[in-house]
Formats: C-alpha cells, structure tokens, sequence
DNA sequence: TACAGTCCCATGGTATCCCAAATTATCCCA
DNA sequence: TGGGATAATTTGGGATACCATGGGACTGTA
C-alpha cells in the first residue's frame, strides 16, 4: 500500500484554494482504489496537535467501522461520533487537483497563507509552517529517546545492532 | 458508504423552513438508494440530548431491526419501539431541498431561530448552536478519555488515529 | 374569509469548472 | 556530466453553475 511521506510546503491563493502536492494526490488515489469516482481527501482536526489532519476513503472507513462497534444510542457513543465526525469534512478535488480547506480548521492549525503537508505514513498532517518548525524539534528529541524502543522492535532477537 | 459529516449551521426562516444543508442531501441520496422518489428525512428527539435526531430512510430500517432483535420483556420493547417511532417524523423536501421540523421537535432541542446540522456518521443532529457548542466540549472530554478504547477497536492494531 | 402549507421563481453570494501562463521536474542525447 | 527539449505540476483568473434564501401565488382546510 502506497503511503504519505516527505513534506512539502504549498501556499493558499486568493480564491482559499490549496493544491494538494502530486505526490500526496496519488497516495490517495491508490488508497481510494484508483476507480475515478470523485477523488477527495479527508480531514479533520488533530486531536492533539494544533494540525489538521487528513487520508483518503480507507481512513474514514476505519474510523467508521471503529463507532459502529459501540452500542446505539448511548451517550458514549454520539460523544464519540461527534468528536470524530461533526468537525471532519470530505473534501473534492478540482480538476487541477485542488481543495478549499475550511476555515475552521485553518483557524484551528493558526494558518494563514503558507502551509505544508506532513506525510505520516497511512495518514498525512497540515501545518503552519512555523508552528511545524516547532512541533519538529520536539519530535526528533522524543524519537531519540525512544530508540530503544525501535531497536527493540526491527531487530531479531539476540543480535545487536549497531 | 457516504457519512454524515461536519458541521453546518443554518437559520429558520419566516415560514418556518429550513434549508437542509447540500452535504447532508447528498448523504441521505446516497443512503437512499438515489432512485428518486420523494426524498426526504427521518427526524426524532435523540433520547439522550437535547437535540434532534435524524437519517434517511436506511437509518430507520437499522432502528427497525435492531428493535427487532433486542431480547426483552414484550413491554418494555413497545415502550422502546413507542418512544422511537411514535415521536419520528418523515419530512419531505421541498423543490430546493428545504424542510420544516415539527414544533414539538424545536422545543426539545430548544430552537428558535438558529440551528446547526452536525455530522455524525450514519445519523445527524440538529441543534440549537449554543447548546451544541456545550455539549462539544463535553464530547472531546469524553472522546480523550477514550483513546485508549479507540485505538483498541481500531482494526489495525498498533498505529495510532489522531 | 383567514390561515397554513406547497409550489415555483428571482436573487445574491459562493464555490466549482475550465482554460492559459509560469514554474518545476524529467528525460534524452551529445 | 551538462545542456536542451519535453512533459508534468503548480498557479492565476474569468466564466459558469450551484446553493441558500427570500418572497409571491396557488391550494386545501378550518
């Protein structure tokens, strides 16, 4: 399976328009099962950074069968959906490959013009582009912290690497 | 499947219409079937907010069945079934896709002028916006204290959505 | 006759489609 | 390896279609 990776950075235009980089669309595209049908991606806010993040069908199928497992009708539930769902959007694509980010979550990632997308493997990320500066340098000291951990992970048992 | 998703408010005008925001029509064509026909929405109090509850025609016969299957004492069934059905409404669309909730269903949601569509996956809610804001806050809460729960249900295990 | 509910059309605003220029990347051959 | 040609991608802007909204006219009911 295709996934996102690398970062690039891109920037709205005076229509609010976003083209989202070949390199992402095509992940998409193999992720929606190539078959035409109106491309578009999905988003959403992060739930725990200030990015918005986003996939194509796969992922919000996922998060759907995933609700669908609690009971109907509870509080939990709807709770849940809400979260998920009320503040998600499916967005189109033009036929330059473009979309119009709402401006909820634009507001929600503090951006304003510039932008860049985050590949993040099955899923991708929308940053400030300052704010992901930020975000980055945090990130790499945690990843250092946990290499062991990765070690651990790729590694068969017994021998040491490096 | 096409969901019910984001948020969309919108008013009620002088006749007492509200226009049902594109996104949802198209999800509950969809759901539907597409065949033309009169198309319409299902429409009920939710039982455990203050809001209105609704879906298109595949959501009710899922109420249907599920009602159906649930093992218990025949009047605690009717009360269920009296409490789903009896208080649901089919509301057609008018030739721009309008329609006009109940009066009975406006008071329980509290709705006067303002209201706001909001996606939850295979139903939608339609709230009083201030109430709605409330009770988003209350849902991230919840929704973060459920993350564990999440990445559990969530069919690839090991990666971590949102 | 008054009232409420539909149907239908007009309007303003917005988002989408479509085409063209500019930029970047890729390929090919010397 | 370098430079030029070709293709793909990004960017900008005008025209168009769609959607939300308001109001008039018609119908049926009390």
């Amino acid at each position: 399976m295709t996934m996102f990776m690398s970062t690039v950075t891109s920037k709205i235009d005076a229509k609010g328009r976003v083209s989202v980089p070949s390199v992402f669309r095509s992940a998409i595209a193999s992720q929606n099962g190539d078959v035409a049908a109106p491309h578009g991606i999905f988003v959403y806010p992060s739930f725990t950074e200030g990015a918005i993040e986003g996939g194509g069908q796969s992922l919000m199928n996922d998060i759907g069968t995933m609700v669908d497992r609690l009971d109907l009708f509870t509080e939990e539930r709807d709770a849940l959906a809400a979260s998920l769902f009320a503040d998600s959007h499916h967005l189109t694509f033009d036929a330059d490959g473009r979309v119009s980010l709402p401006p909820t979550l634009l507001a929600h990632a503090g951006i304003e013009k510039e932008l860049c997308f985050v590949g993040l493997g099955g899923k991708f990320q929308i940053w400030n582009p300052q704010s992901y500066a930020d975000f980055r340098a945090k990130a790499r000291e945690m990843a250092l912290q946990q290499r062991g951990l990765l070690r651990s992970l790729s590694a068969p048992p017994g021998e040491d690497r490096r």
